[in-house]
DNA sequence: CCTGAAACGGACTGATGAGTCCGCTTACGT
DNA sequence: ACGTAAGCGGACTCATCAGTCCGTTTCAGG
């Protein structure tokens, strides 16, 4: 029951990495029928393996988001609580704006992947940065991921360490 | 020939105003059958004074555009260049912010209806606030625009004051 | 092998939305 | 009042896309 047949789990795998790399293309507008041909099966495959175009698309982020929950785990430990939320911005910069159609999918999710516990680990590190006085604190914790992804996601091809920049810096107490 | 009957004058008001309310509430996702039964027409009836649903739509930016070509002008004659880039900013979230929708159409049509207008308004104004020396002078004139643009739809309803306030202090020299 | 369950894939449905067409209606000049 | 051109509106086409179904193929255990 539990074991997949060979050529199911083949073609699972292509059909993920088709998805992955059709989402990272064109975002959450990526068809199901595109991921289909591209991975070499009929669509009909796909929904047996995943009913919904958005259960797919929770697949194919989660490690993309687990990614950035590990980053912000790291974040926590550092001994710099002033600090550790601006550098973990940057690094959180360079993980979204490789794959900026695979964030805008992120977004499209919202809590359901692991979306909740990133927002979690975010909101504290905002918080410790407010009382360490590096952060402006009149931004709630739940405020400052939108401002930062919209900046990101709003920036010209390449211009995105810039855009961030500026809003950083405006975040400076 | 160049004069409308009657009814067709009524029809089309009609359909600019029912346009303008859907467009508003719903950006550029408003279509066509929900304006035209709003405003008590057929949709052919729509199609006939608007080709495309565009053609509708840049009629309806039009005047909000306008408005806020205007206040542009009126910022270049200010006697602080350095500031009246800011005040600008400001007075530009008033009114992109009263209409979000709007504002995301205008956004989808780019420089059709009076963008490039405003577009060089805009650059203008930036440049002059850089060689002033308040603004920060390692964006192009052209990004300023967008950054600000992105915090404004990003921000959640109400907040949208804070966000332009972040993203001004960090551009700021 | 050979058989049955698992997997396949494409035809099909149903929804939505842009844009076209044409028979009917109505304003308005004479 | 009436004839006609301007105007109307909804039925129609066409395309797209998510999701379903079922006849056919293929894997894998005996």
């Amino acid at each position: 029951m539990t074991e997949l047949r060979a050529d199911a789990r083949r073609n699972l795998e292509r059909v993920l990495d088709a998805a992955t790399e059709a989402f990272a293309a064109s975002g959450p507008d990526a068809s199901i029928d595109e991921i289909a041909r591209a991975a070499g099966v009929g669509h009909g495959t796909v929904f047996r393996r995943f009913p919904t175009k958005d259960d797919l698309m929770y697949a194919v982020i989660e490690r993309h988001v687990a990614q950035m929950c590990a980053m912000a785990e790291e974040a926590l430990h550092s001994n710099d609580p002033g600090e550790a939320f601006f550098d973990f911005a940057r690094r959180l910069g360079e993980v979204v704006m490789s794959t900026p159609g695979l964030h805008r999918c992120v977004v499209h999710c919202g809590e359901k992947p692991r979306g909740a516990e990133l927002e979690e680990l975010g909101r504290t590190l905002v918080a410790r940065a407010q009382r360490a006085g590096t952060l402006r604190s009149d931004l709630k914790p739940s405020e400052v991921g939108p401002l930062i992804r919209a900046a990101l996601l709003a920036a010209p091809p390449g211009q995105w360490r810039l855009y961030l920049d500026v809003v950083l810096d405006g975040l400076r107490a």
